[in-house]
DNA sequence: AAAACATATATGTTAAGGCGAATATATTCC
DNA sequence: GGAATATATTCGCCTTAACATATATGTTTT
């Protein structure tokens, strides 16, 4: 990547930022680390094809991936050039004021702290941006004892 | 076009930036209306290319045409939508930044400005921010009567 | 250590986009 | 009107990238 001149960075870059699917994992990874599962969760699309763009992001620099425990956890890498990074800053601020994004956004929210979450995320990390503007909300809908049986586990694993 | 859902003119957007021809052809209409002319003196590439890839541009809505006499000039055009102008506008000046484009940017005031230019280009209509500036740097290499000539040609077309 | 689960990679098929060569259209010059 | 010039479009070929399906790897659980 850094061997390449600068012509085809810029080429790899925006091919990057032109797919749908990109584009809205980028959104879901505005704020907060995102774990895959949550990605395949909220698009609706099967595993493989998320893991492929999401590569496809990584080899692009422009966003990371961290392990923890079985989940791959995924976040914004900002680039070091300069005008990159601004193109970069307003892609993604662009994306924020789009009504299609905001709502994958709350899918994310509504997905990630639901209480009855289904069985292959409800052990998955949190987005702790999210958790923290959510957390009320999901109080208010059931006071039960599973709260802190949750809360035990997002910080055990 | 205007039909297309924001996701769909997202990824237009981008693959309309994501080609280094384009980039490129672009990065010389920064400032002024360019004669398609120029574009393939400058890029080196065969006027079928240079037309395919401007007709891209037009199509994605980055660019207009406008004909004068038998040649075809292309200007940038700015986006309606806010967000995406701000990106294209971060784009642009990403451009300018980079020493591959101010080459070519060089060469532009080259091919057009110059008292010896090719037949093909000679009574192309120049652009006239880059005529200012090169007209001084024209004097000093040689002052010939067809400086004149030139002039009242450029206007007459 | 084996089973169960979460994520990644490999493969085959299909669709999109790039290119050169040839051709078509539009405009001016004579 | 016909030749010359400038640009656009079409066609056939090749490369790239998307998708679905299948398989591999790594982690946790028991």
């Amino acid at each position: 990547m850094s061997s390449k001149n600068i012509a085809s960075k810029m080429e790899t870059f925006f091919t990057a930022l032109a797919d749908k699917t990109r584009l809205r994992l980028l959104n879901l990874m505005r704020e907060d680390e995102i774990c895959v599962c949550f990605f395949t969760e909220v698009l609706g699309d099967s595993q493989p094809k998320i893991s492929r763009h999401l590569a496809y992001l990584r080899n692009a620099g422009l966003v990371k991936a961290r392990r923890e425990g079985k989940w791959m956890l995924y976040r914004i890498s900002m680039p070091q050039d300069d005008g990159q990074r601004k193109v970069f800053q307003e892609t993604l601020d662009w994306l924020a004021s789009q009504e299609e994004m905001k709502k994958d956004y709350r899918d994310l929210a509504k997905v990630c702290c639901a209480p009855n979450a289904p069985v292959t995320i409800a052990r998955a990390p949190k987005p702790e941006t999210l958790l923290d503007a959510n957390i009320l909300e999901e109080k208010e809908e059931k006071k039960e004892v599973k709260e802190t049986e949750e809360v035990i586990e997002t910080f055990l694993l």
